[in-house]
RNA sequence: UGCCCGAUAGUAUAAAGGUAGUACGACGGUUUUUGGUACCGUUUGUCUAGGUUCGAAUCCUGGUCGGGCAACCA
């Protein structure tokens, strides 16, 4: 029972819990997506919490799909959210939907006809909203509010029946039309929708909304702490008022602030609208903020779940650095990732002094971070190699410390070389450079004497291997893009996405594994991309590495 | 104009009437065969005006600022 970090507010609600022996100490929570988008890094933090105060407090999760409204709704998401829960390292207690519910919540809903407290509404969506009045205004009720229950019954038993068309009319529960809380203004509790619906197929035409279904649910399963979103607080008192006239399981609703990142949007609606309007590829496109863009752009389940840890949980709305997000991945995958060398910006590299023909195998271990390297692998070595275009400058500045005529480096897990000369082609450009070695700088057996500020990395010629490298920037130039006057689209990042058709690799990241994260020396952490093909790999850059040289 | 929620360094998040702390960022240094990592150090904060109290980030009142609420969405 080490406390290491203060407890959050909820935490402490669940403590407070605990300790006056509510529920019988019974830990419950639900993780209630709906079924309409992919899961992006905002659900992550709710997943994390949910799942995460379940276990901390020996309670378990639900994973329940609020599947209430089937024209937005599709299995594909299901499945999705299924494996990306899955994914994140969570295991639920039961995979349950708001439509299995339907039975239920239909005889919940007579149950309040029955008491007077709901009733059928021919009204329409227009008429309804003008009749709520204003938030300063009361609402005023109308002919159909003191319908019979006998009526009532015999119109909610014809709408279940099909005998109406779309939004001829609706069941709405009799609260206060004057309330000062809007959501309590004779709140929708079922519509008319003549759908499909991916598990009750044409069984239904009516729907419940989600007020009559969330609370509903949380108490079928005994939930005891219903944590969601704070926009979902001015609902709370409609959600305790069902619980009660229902007299079902007091299940309680909590609220903390969602995650907002810069740079990013996170609403489904506009992930769905950059996908439709193909500005990225899918919604696993590694510049996406969604559970499956992460993984394919490298991110690993357990810096998500750091991150979440780090971001912390309270009340106040929420702006957080991407940097965390990356100084999270950056801190797992230096711990984890095997180094490699790749030349994305090449120019090459001959060594005069080194036999024209001969290959050295020189070796090279996996990974500094952990003892003993984790084993290594044969690098070639040759008079001529790629190196990366900006490690060398004509007219160097005094700090530069890799290569110039006469400045000398090591070339990593190989030699030290000093600079001789370059050449340059027609246009002007360097073409190539020309260094001398020297043979007692031997990686791991150096006595030349010599130090040198510089280790830069590399890949023979004759042995390089090619692939495609992407290299992302973030997807908004701006901030908050959807703060921003227009529409969010017109502030997408145009160089977001750079492709590097022919980067020259080393041999052995052709044995590149899936899912693994790999550091190329200098450039940061890459890995494979799904559409990679043996023969044509492509990488994806997770994360650059911290750069620490400021240049002037 | 009504109701609800919130306000602590650049960004988040602690401190439950008693020393304003932590992380990320930034800046500086040491180490380094990655200008990475590691380690050390520096920097910046309680929205405002009153009140209660020996003592207020914390309690009370007014104000300011930010967010939410009037979908047959969730």
């Amino acid at each position: 029972m080490s406390e290491e970090r203060s407890l959050n507010f909820i935490e402490e609600i669940v403590e407070e819990d605990l300790q006056s022996g509510k529920h019988g100490g019974r830990v419950l929570t639900r993780f209630p997506p709906e079924p309409n988008g992919y899961l992006h890094i905002g659900h992550a933090k709710s997943i994390c919490l949910n799942f995460g105060l379940a276990h901390k407090y020996g309670g378990n999760t639900n994973l329940r799909f609020d599947d209430t409204n089937p024209t937005k709704e599709d299995v594909e998401y299901v499945d999705s959210i299924k494996e990306d829960v899955k994914w994140l390292g969570f295991d639920w207690a039961a995979e349950l939907y708001a439509s299995d519910y339907f039975d239920t919540l239909y005889d919940f809903a007579v149950s309040l006809i029955k008491k007077e407290l709901a009733y059928v509404d021919d009204s329409t969506a227009e008429e309804i909203a003008a009749q709520k009045g204003t938030p300063t205004e009361p609402g005023t009720p109308n002919q159909y509010r003191s319908r019979s229950v006998e009526e009532n019954l015999q119109m909610f038993a014809d709408m279940k029946a099909g005998k109406y068309p779309d939004g001829a009319k609706v069941l709405r529960a009799k609260v206060d039309l004057a309330s000062p809380n809007m959501q309590l203004r004779d709140p929708l509790m079922y519509r008319i929708k003549h759908a499909h619906h991916h598990r009750t197929g044409d069984k239904w035409c009516i729907y419940p909304m989600y007020d009559f279904a969330h609370g509903q649910s949380d108490a079928i399963e005994e939930i005891t702490h219903s944590i969601c979103t704070l926009e979902f607080i001015p609902h709370r008192p409609l959600y305790d008022w069902f619980i009660e006239q229902l007299d079902i399981f007091p299940s309680k609703q909590y609220e903390f602030a969602r995650l907002n990142l810069n740079y990013t949007v996170m609403s489904k609606r506009k992930l769905l609208q950059l996908v439709e309007d193909k500005h990225v590829e899918d919604w696993d496109d590694p510049r996406m903020p969604t559970i499956s863009g992460l993984r394919r752009r490298g991110y690993t389940p357990a810096s998500i779940r750091d991150f979440c840890e780090r971001i912390g949980v309270a009340k106040r709305e929420n702006m957080i650095d991407v940097s965390l997000l990356e100084f999270c991945i950056r801190e797992d995958l230096n711990k984890t990732a095997w180094r490699r060398m790749a030349v994305l910006d090449p120019i090459k590299l001959v060594i005069t002094n080194y036999p024209a023909g001969k290959t050295e195998n020189l070796f090279s271990e996996n990974n500094p971070e952990v003892e003993g390297g984790e084993g290594g692998r044969e690098l070639p070595f040759s008079n001529e190699l790629w190196i990366e275009r900006d490690d060398f400058m004509e007219e160097p500045p005094k700090k530069f410390f890799r290569l110039g005529v006469g400045l000398m480096v090591r070339l990593k897990s190989a030699y030290i070389i000093k600079c001789e000369s370059f050449t340059k082609d027609e246009q002007g450009n360097v073409k190539e450079i020309q260094c001398a070695y020297i043979p007692e700088s031997k990686s791991g057996h150096d006595t030349s004497g010599i130090n040198v500020k510089g280790t830069i990395h590399w890949v023979s010629v004759p042995h390089a291997q090619t692939a495609e490298v992407r290299l992302y920037d973030r997807l908004f130039r701006v901030e908050d893009p959807s703060n921003e006057d227009g529409d969010f689209k017109e502030y997408l990042n145009p160089e977001s996405l750079h492709v590097i058709p022919d980067a020259y690799i080393e041999a052995d990241l052709t044995n590149a594994i899936p899912g693994k994260g790999y550091q190329f020396i200098r450039k940061g952490y890459f890995t494979l991309d799904k559409h990679s093909i043996a023969g044509k790999l492509v990488f994806n850059r997770t994360v650059t590495l911290k750069d620490g040289w400021v240049k002037k």
